[in-house]
DNA sequence: CAATATCCGAGTAGATTGCTAAGATATAAA
DNA sequence: TTTATATCTTAGCAATCTACTCGGATATTG
């Protein structure tokens, strides 16, 4: 029940770039430093962003990407089933639909529909934004620890 | 961000065993059949669950599993957790601990937490006690609907 | 002793993960 | 126009994981 590095380095490349929204376009290079991620890699995932609408790119010299919304409009859940693939514990409760034959009467694919719904709903209430709202005020409490 | 087969597995073969608890030793190879699961990959499974003390085994002619504790004091999470490891959608927000280098100041770890305690509050909160009834219930519904 | 089961370890084809690499294409700045 | 900088695209690959399969040892019943 895991998420894979997709969903992860994912994440953080879209909520570095929800950062420096605003500032023009920012290289894949300068992201891939800052979070520590491999840039061929990063490469391949924002290449998915991009299809899905997520991200815009810029290319030649001094182009980069940048957030396609505002980071307000951005949900994680948007971003986890662009990389990660449609939300579910069991291919049999996919979001999009495709059912098993014991479909009606298994009592395990209720559960599974439990836990889809609960993973979803967490992650579609958070926006990039509040990530980045989030990451200010932990920057604040940490400089007011060490600072005083 | 799935399970694999033997979180399915296992689930739906402890769900048969407490289906027919009272009833004695059950052979393994009934439930495969009744479960259509492999007899073979359901031995692997089985043999977790035994060491963690949530089946208990007969051995020899007439031998078989029965469930350790009563329908309604084993979790879908405890099973879950035996045959899938810790609920977590990253390693770095295992239940157990263990933690990365970025940690405090990870936003998207915060997210990750919230994933894994949404599921395990799911998981916990039923009981294969919880799924026999609502077995139950199904069948009675379906009969309901064909028979008058 | 024979039949029936659990127990235990090893092996394995195929898929997935997490990269790496090479080269084509586009654009800004010199 | 050239050069440097980026994105774009495809392919490959080692390591790991998944979902089994198999062989045989051990225990119990009748």
């Amino acid at each position: 029940m895991k998420f894979s590095t997709r969903g992860e380095y994912g994440l953080r490349a879209m909520f570095d770039l929800a950062q420096r929204y605003g500032e023009g376009p920012i290289s894949l290079k300068s992201v891939a430093e800052r979070q520590d991620i491999s840039e061929y890699y990063l490469e391949q995932l924002i290449a998915a962003l991009r299809k899905a609408g997520l991200v815009k790119s810029v290319r030649g010299a001094q182009g980069g990407y940048t957030l396609a919304r505002d980071p307000s409009e951005i949900k994680v859940g948007d971003i986890i089933r662009v990389l990660e693939g449609p939300i579910a514990p069991m291919d049999c409760v996919k979001e999009e639909g495709e059912c098993c034959s014991r479909a009606e009467s298994c009592v395990a694919r209720t559960i599974w529909e439990k836990v889809r719904d609960s993973v979803s709903g967490v992650l579609d209430s958070i926006t990039l934004e509040d990530m980045v709202i989030e990451a200010n005020k932990l920057q604040q409490s940490n400089s007011y620890i060490y600072y005083i």
